[in-house]
DNA sequence: AAAAGTATCGGTAACGTTTGCGGAGACGTT
DNA sequence: AACGTCTCCGCAAACGTTACCGATACTTTT
């Protein structure tokens, strides 16, 4: 405790006092004299008392910056309102949270003195104590189309039902941006994430770090096979093969397909059920008919520009999405190629203007709000369980909506 | 310390390990004899030790099922890396957040020892201790338009920017779920608020409690005059006088006015606005042509009805939102009015659709990325400054794009 | 050689909450 | 009298991090 300095100081005799008539204090002897110098720390001056051999530094007067700085606006804590009761901390969260081990004229002082300070619970300090945020993360790669919108409002109807907060974050089709959502999330401690992958996204160690920490991670809708994680989508190989069915079936022969990045196993899916029906009815599958990867909207003018431009030209498209189916339309329109005559159109997950458009884009309806729910349900039911590793993959069902752009008038 | 007890069991001599030959060590003198039985504390057998006076109770092997449950997955802590290490905590913090007093050998061996411990921060305790969020909340009643999406992405923008998180939650047009979501964001301690209200909201109390706490608010777009704090809008009053004057330049008299809800400083404006150029151009305002409520798809049917079978039918309806105006197009389908010639069209936003529908929607385009991006500028300014009760009101401007539904062919 | 300065690190009090355990009185039961 | 049970409440240790104070050992300046 008072350890004998032997540093160098150790024989000084000069004191401050006498020498420049400075009244110093130590802080801890209240000594006068023997207060000596002793070099400088932080910007600040620091002293050494010869008597009691303390080393402590003189602060000035703090009240014009600091006090003015500290000045935050005071939440109300437990500690106020046990305090203003003349009770302890434990008696007050017993008495906010209902337990027991409390009377009831008690709680009902706490209940009362917290409406009249205002208190709102510190949820920083409640996870910390319980490491658990009751907050669920939820990270999809974008907005643009109704589809993620539609997935979060079934999710949130889950959650909050269930007393669980919905934190979203978009990666906006980055992968980089994918990356540090995911760290956020986890710096965050959320207690489950729900996520939709980029499509630029084939790495997956930012996702397998949430099964090492024990923190549930739900696959949905863009999801990957590399890890062993429950995944919930839409039966798209069906879907994709009676699309393409019910195109053949309208009389098309030369069906093109554009498809999304094949790193997305809904983009394999959707491929294999396109392969399916034409094999099935004995369309010649050819690959420069078959375009897989990133549909952005540039791209997916690029793409239809090809097909539309082809010697041979499709006369009929099955496109991953319906901007893109959209996009080919517009494209056709341009061009002079009468939908669905010349060319039928059939798109995925029906978005509100593919209803509006031309002669109506014949697309795949997604159960979206049921893939909120899905996805919500199976994540509450995984933040109580032990074992979170499973690769269960929950399918559900899709509905082709027949509009104009397929339906040929032969 | 060694209080005396004083109760009613000083007197004891039985002890219990003549009587039942049982082997109870006192876990504070550690003897056998003199131990006492002294009543169950929830459902624990409770011991008095004679000698030195001492309750306590007997814990079971608790292997079983205590630690099963305790055996939660270990998040690697800076306590971890500092013991590993053989430095102290704050050497750990110091190193990581590349601060001043520390050596560089030390802060690589920190860095390296992180990344092999796979070290996540904790957000949570760094929040709590430093009471900062770094995380902004956002409130939207809905995601079914583009509108606030696209609100978002210029949000999400600046703030990953400027290394801050955005947490979204949305009211779905509810007044209550707004109000839990505002004491959610309370309770998660964000640094501040961006909110866009439900058409339900014309009680304020929940929002005015952010000032008292001097969490920055900004209200965007759905914004109220009842408070008194910084506001990002369009120009409402502006953009529909143009939209009006639009329609009564292409030969339009009756005009029709599809408004939300008066609460709604948005709808007021926009009311505003068709007066204002209705009474510049001589139309006469007609209270019957004006309907003012919150717009549901269901409602929107409901007004459009009541307008589309009036007596003297309106020849143009100015519509507050895209998907009334749509909504409004298709029921004049149905009923066999032609659009533009026999009624006109314009709606407010732009939607996806309203490109695509019909012959084209005529609309106003809101600058949704730059009303995101303003919003967000704006609060992480206000979370530095000291005061944040301004009434400021930062208007941005919009563009008529005129299509179809508007231009009549006469 | 005193004084001042630099560099690096440790100890520890917060931050706000929960919770296990102990203390003490009241009352009931052999 | 001896013991069991119940109720109500306080104490204090976590939870993980930051930052303010020191403390030590040097080097440089005066």
């Amino acid at each position: 405790m008072t350890k004998v300095n032997v540093g160098r100081f150790a024989g000084l005799t000069t004191c401050l006092f006498k020498k420049y008539n400075i009244m110093i204090h130590c802080v801890k002897c209240t000594q006068v004299d023997g207060i000596m110098k002793a070099g400088y720390v932080r910007g600040k001056q620091r002293y050494l008392c010869k008597w009691c051999n303390y080393y402590f530094t003189h602060t000035e007067k703090d009240d014009s910056i600091e006090s003015l700085v500290k000045r935050k606006r005071h939440q109300t804590t437990i500690i106020d309102i046990a305090k203003s009761l003349g009770v302890s901390n434990s008696t007050v969260s017993r008495a906010l949270h209902g337990h027991a081990d409390i009377s009831p004229e008690t709680r009902q002082a706490v209940l009362d003195k917290a409406a009249q300070l205002d208190y709102q619970p510190n949820q920083l300090a409640y996870s910390l104590v319980k490491s658990k945020t009751n907050t669920i993360g939820m990270i999809v790669p974008e907005f643009q189309n109704q589809f993620f919108p539609n997935v979060i409002i079934g999710a949130h109807e889950v959650l909050t039902q269930a007393g669980y907060n919905l934190t979203i974050m978009q990666s906006n089709e980055s992968y980089q941006v994918e990356i540090s959502n995911t760290k956020a999330m986890l710096a965050n401690r959320i207690d489950g994430l729900l996520i939709s992958l980029t499509q630029e996204t084939n790495n997956f160690d930012h996702l397998s770090v949430f099964a090492k920490r024990g923190i549930p991670l739900i696959q949905f809708n863009r999801v990957c096979d590399q890890i062993d994680v429950p995944k919930v989508v839409v039966n798209d190989f069906e879907a994709s093969f009676k699309a393409v069915e019910h195109l053949i079936l309208n009389g098309y022969e030369r069906i093109a397909h554009l498809g999304g990045p094949l790193t997305l196993q809904v983009s394999q899916e959707r491929l294999r059920g396109y392969r399916a029906a034409m094999e099935k009815y004995g369309k010649p599958i050819q690959d420069h008919m078959i375009i897989q990867g990133m549909l952005t909207q540039q791209k997916a003018r690029i793409y239809g520009q090809y097909l539309l431009d082809l010697a041979e030209r499709p006369d009929a498209i099955f496109a991953v999405n319906d901007s893109s189916a959209i996009e080919i339309m517009l494209m056709a329109q341009e061009k002079g190629i009468s939908i669905p005559n010349e060319l039928g159109v059939v798109g995925f997950s029906d978005n509100a203007e593919s209803a509006y458009i031309g002669p109506g884009l014949t697309t795949v309806r997604q159960p979206t709000l049921q893939i909120g729910h899905t996805t919500a349900e199976w994540v509450l039911q995984l933040v109580d369980a032990d074992e979170i590793i499973v690769n269960e993959k929950r399918v559900l069902s899709t509905e082709l909506i027949v509009r104009g752009s397929s339906r040929r008038c032969s």
